[in-house]
DNA sequence: TTGCGATACGAATGAGCGTTAGCTAGCCTC
DNA sequence: GAGGCTAGCTAACGCTCATTCGTATCGCAA
């Protein structure tokens, strides 16, 4: 009658796990190790759990990434609609849109990593339904610089060169940031939206660092 | 007498591999898949072989990841000082330094997908080493900009933040380029190493696009 | 013609993976 | 206190993986 296994925890002491802390769990160790990289049974020791109980909170592995992404897909869309609504002046379209995409950087690292390194890691139908959530992100923010040439308010050769660069100049914030570090993380969102309009030609806004 | 399996290839027209062949088939099954992703399986059948005969051409698995990000982390640090050797203006050389490794991440772009994907995946002693090799380039570039800084040809709050900035958005080019796309690889670079100084506060040079 | 090194092959091994099944203890509700 | 739900457990499955071994065939050099 006594435990099987050493590592086993004695039944009065057992831990419950809600599906969140299966879903945190993942996020954590896909953005350390990727999702291929990841086994079930690492998560499930994370959580002081063994590996069959992970199917109490989800349906396979895949479900997790597909969970992972998708949420944070959808904040990012909704994110940018926020920040960007009712506001005209494409300047100030860019410079807000650019923010919300920076702080999300560095407030929400794990999952801006296993975003941009699991994605082709998913199977249909999911691939094409986050690719192309992912796009219509792009697609707005592309929008707003070619509004802001329109309006010779921007200076650009290439307005989808531009915002690529704008992008995925935000997406690598995920991975030297720090928490705790020089820089809080509004003040990197506010540097690198100062950034990006420099990128789309914004003329006279050189930070005042000097004269 | 007659082949046991119907995929295996007669005696007399068998392929014969090179290491050189293995290498390009693992990069590119790495890039598209990621290390973990990738079975030796994969490589064998794309060289048209079976899985054991690969280990005529390399010594594990992992040797074949260590021998891609090495042979690019060396080819980046030698582009990069090659770039800007003889130059002292600053602005000169971070348009050079940039220019090299944009153009890199559009002509390599599956080596330029592994180092930014798999460098987590090395194992001791090769991912301190190269870890290590990373950090020289980010120095050296960071330097420049300290240097341009001092000089007051540039003006930026965090030399850190702009060299991460600049260097991130150069590697996500090997995520989006295509060839025979509407740019070419010269063209992509130009725009990228004009971005970089307008990230690095460099006055007076907004792209001539109107009057 | 013989011998050797390089390189391919099939078969096999042991480990680890994701997943399923069946069982049991605790907790809430009646 | 009985019954059912939740969530843990062990055991086991089938599969795939990286890797090893012994062998056969090729081209080349003596």
């Amino acid at each position: 009658m006594a435990a099987l296994r050493a590592d086993a925890a004695p039944v009065e002491m057992r831990r419950t796990v809600t599906r969140e802390a299966v879903v945190d769990a993942a996020l954590t160790l896909f953005a350390a190790r990727g999702y291929h990289g990841t086994a079930l049974s690492q998560i499930a020791d994370s959580l002081g759990i063994r590996t069959p109980s992970l199917y109490n909170h989800m349906r396979c592995k895949h479900e997790l990434l597909e969970t992972i992404i998708e949420r944070t897909l959808d904040d990012v869309v909704t994110d940018f609609r926020a920040a960007v609504h009712g506001v005209t002046d494409p300047v100030e379209r860019l410079r807000r849109a650019t923010r919300v995409y920076a702080l999300r950087h560095a407030t929400h690292r794990r999952a801006a990593l296993v975003v941009n390194r699991d994605v082709p890691s998913l199977a249909e139908p999911a691939l094409s339904r986050l690719r192309a959530r992912r796009r219509e992100h792009e697609r707005e923010l592309r929008a707003i610089i070619v509004d802001g040439v329109e309006a010779r308010a921007f200076h650009v050769e290439s307005p989808a060169l531009a915002s690529f660069a704008i992008l995925e100049m935000c997406v690598s914030i995920a991975r030297w940031f720090r928490d705790g570090g020089e820089l809080s993380p509004d003040a990197v969102a506010d540097e690198y939206s100062g950034f990006a309009l420099q990128i789309a030609g914004c003329p006279g806004l050189h930070r005042g660092a000097d004269g």
